[in-house]
DNA sequence: CCGAAAATTAAGCATATGCTCAATTTTATA
DNA sequence: TATAAAATTGAGCATATGCTTAATTTTCGG
């Protein structure tokens, strides 16, 4: 017997694990429940229905993927380069932190019927996020010129696919901050 | 009555559709039907089985994602430009190629059960065709130097999120192709 | 216009899934 | 040690799913 706040964690990782592999539709209940080495009515003992373990999940999440935008407008590239060396830090150090990235992502490419998740993942919007520090970035000619919405899908789906193949294979190398960087530096600078 | 090879290339079309949206596992033979407006039993008269549909979907995309080795060693840096173009081009202009991009990478993250897939999948992985590339590109000078896996991890990455987002919101603003060059071609050129 | 071939359907079987609930075991506490 | 609270199980219901099959409709060459 575990205590109940111990189990609850447990479950969500071993959830957080299976909804990577399979997705939201092909994660079932039960797979959860025995992967976890318990039976299914302890899972919705825990958790009201499936919905709600994904919801905790985002939650944690978006929580996870928030940053600071009153020191990002302060100093857009060095808070940029700070950012995605904490990144890859984690990535290197902490599995679970990459297996959220990835989640995260295939959270966003996932229809489902829950009006809660859609409104969740606005305030995770990365590009709404880091749209008005490019723009900052540009003003102050650290970042060069164009669509920062553009500059802003380059410059994180980049980070995003490293994150995927890190997670896929763990031994990936991961590239060097300034090669990415480059994508979005100012080059006369 | 819909002659056999349409609605073989319908299904397709619309199965492509249902994996991108709610992955492999998520999505049914019957959505896929009625999505196409015909019953599950004419779906499983033009497919054997639901793995049998996947895997020709793969196989769609795998040739689509196949580069020419021969010309590409040649020249890699006006190669790769050449290629990034070339995607961004079908990127605005054909959306079905833009969900294919999509479906190949949900695909890469997908554990099925099917053997034949896995093997599919390793001549369609990017970083295998293009890290000889690469290398060739690096001893030229025309790439900067660093770990070509790295590189192209990098790179990729980057093409493939701006692909995810152009296919959710096909108005996101595509990047300057030079951006994404400036990655992982030479500084001092 | 006949009949074979092709296209299509509807019903149904076996199994998997989300979730409930009554019952049982374990723990903590007074 | 007695008892309430917490943890856990396992059976089971309703529905969804992959897939089969017999039967029906449509097409079209002779």
């Amino acid at each position: 017997m575990v205590k109940g706040d111990e189990r609850k964690k447990q479950l969500l990782r071993v959830a957080l694990d299976v909804f990577i592999e399979k997705g939201y539709y092909g994660t079932s209940t039960r797979e959860i429940a025995r992967k976890a080495g318990v039976s299914s009515g302890l899972l919705f003992h825990y958790f009201s229905n499936k919905d709600s373990i994904y919801l905790e999940l985002v939650k944690i999440g978006v929580e996870e993927m928030k940053i600071d935008t009153e020191i990002a407008m302060g100093a857009p590239c060095k808070y940029l380069f700070q950012t995605m060396k904490n990144v890859f830090n984690q990535l290197e150090s902490n599995p679970s932190f990459g297996k959220m990235f990835v989640f995260m992502d295939n959270v966003q490419h996932t229809v489902v019927n829950e009006k809660d998740i859609t409104s969740l993942l606005e305030s995770a919007d990365i590009c709404k996020q880091w749209i008005p520090i490019i723009l900052e970035g540009q003003q102050r000619g650290e970042f060069r010129e164009g669509n920062p919405h553009s500059l802003c899908v380059a410059v994180f789906g980049a980070i995003q696919g490293i994150a995927q193949e890190k997670v896929r294979i763990p031994n990936t190398p991961l590239p060097k901050i300034d090669w990415l960087m480059d994508m979005i530096v100012s080059r006369t600078k």
